[in-house]
DNA sequence: GATGAATGAGATTTCATTCAT
DNA sequence: CATGAATGAAATCTCATTCAT
């Protein structure tokens, strides 16, 4: 077969592929994992019921497969903005502000990975928690760790604080509603967050 | 009809729902509403299939039913605890003590409460609002209010505030795993949050 | 609940058990395990699709109890007229007779039967040996032990013989095609069969 | 076009064909007709899902070819065995022993073949009694015909002494199982049916 | 009021077949 | 002629709900 009709159907496949995970994205945003209807996503991302088995054996491993998808997008997005600071209290803000523009701008990949972290799937809570693998280590080293080093936080646990803020970045984020703005903005939440972890100054 | 027989009559059918309720609590708590089978429920609590149609029209109302009950349960078992004490800061640390304290003894109450909090389903997520209403204007009030005018608070929108301080505490109970505890604690949430929001002393 | 209630409830149970059973039999006799639809066997059954995973959990459920049952009255249907006789060639005689009597009389079962012992699946191939055990150790010990203690058969080794008849009469039960009888007769066979295994009059 | 490549190309589609008949094979034996996954085959086979239907019209069509072809080799296999000998009894003898040689040669090929004997479609029932006519014919006449015109065997109907030879060469090819062997063999069926079917000597 | 057998719409998944390249 | 992505009808199984007893 010519070089170039293969490169044809992979990208065809590739494209496909996107298309549904797009569209089951909307969907299990909409409905959850129990609620959503595989045939639904198939029709919405333009194609016949069957054509998703064609790629995804299961509606499970879409839902994996989805996991996987949002976490490395979420975790890059947030990564790019924090990383652009070399300062820990730049950093921390950073942090925060990239991490609400995310659900704000990619609302449905939020919910879903929202509604994966409070599913009742062990596998599910498993996969997403891989999949912030990431973005957890970023927290705790590159922010955390490196106001601890730099004397700009006071003295703790870097996992035990992480986990905090990951729950406050959770709880924020749970609480954005579409059109309705979050509760409090990400300036607000730093300044909070900054006055219970800056080393005052001597 | 004799009016013994009456109070009997009604006496067994509170008792009757009580059940219905507290298996219906279980069974949603590990499986979600969708997950949830009504006809397991009715077992679990000892009946036939059919019975908690005699009590709940339909599983939606079931669910409904049960969000009040669990919102009120919730919100009476932490409010308790809150205004034995009479220092805002006092009751800031009740607050979180007791809100954690709940979660670990009660864990499938408040599951039930975290998963009508990120349901999809618009009817759920707007009956648990109202059914920790009272919850909310409890720390709106009678601590953050409380702390404002005592002088003991920052000042700032109560309302902000309150909202941050919810999410915290749904972002803390979220992580409560059974057996591994609460990631952090209260009392270093209740410092934390304090750091955040004392009045500096001058 | 009064006692006559819960009796009645457990004869309607049983009556719709064996109705959908009849109705089974006729479908997997005519196409097959994988060619049978569950819902036209409710229907059949004169109930709705859903009924019939009140009583069985699964198509392949359904399918080891009908082999089962099956198995039973096979081998109940044998083994009476078998024992009736007492005389080894008598009883080998009234084998072929009442198993090709059994073809006739009730041949979806005997098809069903068939099926199984055809079929690619594991299961059901040991389901089908276990059921039809019973027979086969009639034949062993009742028929050919028999005939071979009372000096009628020529020696051999009964599993083998018993081996041997077994798929006679498979074959046999096999070419039946209703209507058509069977090609050759019981008494053919069992002539026939006689002068394979009869000690020679010395 | 010159004539050697249109020669060419007859071999290349004669080979693909044979390809597609062997993979076939393999899947109906180990999944039955229903069972069988068409796009399996064709991968099975080395091509892709859609070049089995540049072969065959339908999975149906490709079953009675496969029908026909094994008949066909089944057919000869024992015919050419059976021929070799000129005493009737040798024959028979050389009936049995190329039958069982067969099965376990080629035991997907007598897969399908009882595969297609035991179905529920009576047009595969048909093509499979079609294919056999052959042996059929090669046991009525050249073998009992024979046998009885040569004096060696008891005066009967040939049919009905060939129908029931035949169901015993089905019986016993059905009992095989790889590895373990055919239940009794060749010599032993043989001496039995010589017992059943020998002129005696007067 | 309690019972539990029956209901039937709806969901996931399979796979023979098509057809544009 | 080969390819393989796409198709969509059909099948199994679930379960909220009903209703006669």
């Amino acid at each position: 077969m010519p070089r170039l009709a293969n490169d044809l159907k992979e990208s065809v496949k590739r494209n496909t592929r996107k298309k549904l995970l797009e569209a089951a994205t909307t969907e299990f945003a909409q409905n959850g994992f129990r609620g959503a209807n595989i045939n639904h996503i198939s029709i919405a991302a333009g194609f016949a019921t069957g054509t998703i088995y064609n790629y995804f054996p299961s509606k499970r491993s879409l839902m994996l497969a989805l996991i996987d998808e949002i976490g490395a997008h979420h975790t890059a997005f947030i990564m790019g903005k924090v990383c652009a600071e070399s300062q820990s209290t730049e950093r921390l803000k950073a942090f925060f502000n990239a991490g609400f523009q995310y659900v704000e701008e990619y609302p449905e990949q939020a919910q879903v990975a929202i509604n994966a972290v409070y599913s009742f799937d062990a596998e599910f809570k498993d996969r997403i928690f891989q999949a912030y693998l990431g973005l957890f280590n970023l927290l705790t080293e590159d922010i955390i760790g490196l106001g601890l080093s730099q004397g700009d936080f006071k003295p703790d646990n870097a996992d035990t604080v992480a986990a905090f803020l990951m729950s406050i970045y959770l709880g924020g984020s749970s609480l954005y509603s579409p059109g309705g703005g979050i509760w409090f903005n990400a300036e607000k939440v730093t300044n909070f967050v900054m006055d219970g972890i800056r080393q005052p100054e001597s």
